[in-house]
DNA sequence: CTGTTAGCGCGTTCAG
DNA sequence: CTGAACGCGCTAACAG
């Protein structure tokens, strides 16, 4: 079968003859068209299989219907969540979504703003991977759409944002632990580049000086949120000559990497050694002690951050930061330590 | 700060005291210009941060740089491991995603088909939930791009595909659970209407022919790839008058749900039922015992994809099919039957 | 209410 | 080797 020849609004127009503009009336719901106008063009068009060229029409008007998503890992099950509540807020009112992986590089992730913007995408929803990157940060000084911010904050940057309320419900988790009668409780999360990682090790902290534990610096491993980074750290942590009797995994990838050191080294979740993870992933609950989490609705957290987008591109609202609540769930992974 | 107001090319022209069409020139590495005409320009160029306008050069050109992607749900691991390969293939090769989620509705899933078609993107790669929906097909007839099917077929299309070879594999778990003893033995996928559930449903009366196993009926459910779905069946076949002793779950969601439904029911993976599941879940390898499964390598299938599609619209290669291995990991989930 | 005209920002013919 | 003019397909401003 030939190629389906891309029909264009002349040949519509001459169809049906009439002009081109009226064709284009009609079919941008004009007020001033006549109901025999639009019934000679709709009729023209439908028996064409004419479609416009929303290329045509976006250099035209000067918007594209397209909203730039950038995520740092597309198959961490979080950010998937996300996309998916934006996608779900976005196609209502007609945005299409570009979507970037930051393939965990600084330099790639500034390429996709940089290629975002000579798109002329309409807004951008952007989950870093380094707020402090100065290609990154200039490219997101200089777009000239609006932008939100999930989970990210950006110094000097004026700007919407979704985020999640981390540190209370980490500081709830380590608070379980230290009541359980945990004295030496490790940490291990991405780099402090991120809000989420600062967020997280304040509530740390702060259920430390709140319970007057003892927080030693040696358990606290800063890295990447990455499974490779989590199982080493916790390989390392329990070879400790002192080691921790509890670990806090912040990251979907991190939580992973710490089970499988577990696994490799023979451990028991809960009996050997306490675990609270972040994030639900969804074989967590049947784990066998199922694992304590924190977490919170990330398809929400995606769905917000379309409704700000688009009520600022569309009705030109001013920049907006919500913050959602974050929960602790202990569900039998956290013993009490023998006396 | 205010808005770093857009800089055209006419601005860099004259700032460089040359035309616009030989700014034009020195950017699209045209032959024919001098060497000092090529430092003016980019002199200018990088003076102003001027930035090419990607939507005019689409228009003229003809080519958008940009890819459809269609994915049925983006927060099934499966799916995001095929977006990242293809990301990772569509990168460097110059290529944006536009990326959409059918939201479990053929009616989104045909509509987000013209969308790409009417934003000329340059190729799609395409994961259906429905190969037989009327306006899906029609719009993959219309598609005047080259077009990438990911583990799927539609009849009468002429098109390049990346598929799983399922059969073999489904066939092999199935044997192995045969050879354990079982002999009754349920399969729950989804729908028969795209081709991993017709090529799972032939690997599994394949291993019962070749083993004289009777097959009943009733034991093989087919509806939707969903957790709900998984759950529901489950929960049905058990409470059966001669339930099966062995279950075949095919696709993550389904088994996600084979899995909670087990647990609800008290009932032990292994002991009490032997279970295959079909794509590693990350978790699947921890669990207790650690879940059998059916997989293969999904970010090398997108990768796969996208380097088909970019040999069809760069180089104008003719379709083209791969089937790719997909491999049976037996890890303790299924145990003999008890003489 | 309708047709004609002028661009949107670029790439690409053509002369020179 | 360079500049001027045209057009990609469409919408918006203006006449009629």
């Amino acid at each position: 079968m030939g190629r389906p020849a891309r029909v264009q609004m002349r040949e519509v127009a001459n169809r049906a003859g009439v002009s081109i503009s009226s064709v284009s009336r009609v079919l941008n719901d004009h007020p001033d068209v006549s109901p025999l106008m639009r019934e000679r063009v709709l009729s023209a068009k439908e028996l064409m299989g004419y479609e416009p060229d929303l290329l045509a029409r976006s250099l035209r008007q000067g918007i594209t219907g397209t909203v730039g998503f950038l995520v740092r890992d597309i198959t961490n099950p979080v950010f998937a969540e996300i996309v998916k509540g934006a996608a779900e807020g976005l196609r209502p009112a007609g945005y299409s979504i570009l979507l970037a992986d930051s393939e965990g590089r600084d330099e790639v992730e500034a390429a996709h703003l940089q290629l975002f913007l000579r798109r002329r995408v309409d807004g951008l929803i952007v989950s870093l991977q380094s707020e402090v990157d100065p290609d990154t940060v200039a490219a997101l000084h200089s777009a000239d759409c609006p932008l939100v911010l999930v989970d990210r904050e950006v110094a000097g940057l004026e700007t919407s944002a979704v985020l999640c309320d981390h540190a209370p419900a980490v500081a709830a988790a380590t608070r379980d632990i230290i009541e359980c009668g945990h004295r030496r409780v490790a940490f291990i999360a991405g780099p402090t580049t991120i809000r989420v990682t600062r967020e997280r090790l304040r509530g740390f902290r702060q259920a430390h000086e709140e319970t007057g534990a003892v927080l030693d610096p040696e358990l606290v491993r800063l890295g990447s949120y990455t499974a490779e980074f989590g199982r080493r750290e916790t390989g390392r942590l329990l070879q400790l000559p002192d080691p921790p009797t509890a670990i806090v995994a912040a990251g979907t990838q991190v939580a992973l990497g710490l089970l499988r050191q577990l696994a490799a080294m023979g451990r028991r979740v809960g009996s050997d050694v306490s675990v609270v993870s972040y994030d639900e992933l969804d074989l967590m609950p049947m784990m066998d002690p199922p694992i304590n989490v924190v977490e919170c609705d990330y398809r929400g957290l995606g769905r917000l951050a379309a409704s700000l987008l688009v009520e600022a591109v569309v009705h030109g609202q001013p920049p907006r930061t919500v913050v959602i609540p974050t929960h602790y769930r202990p569900r039998g992974s956290v013993l009490p330590l023998p006396r």
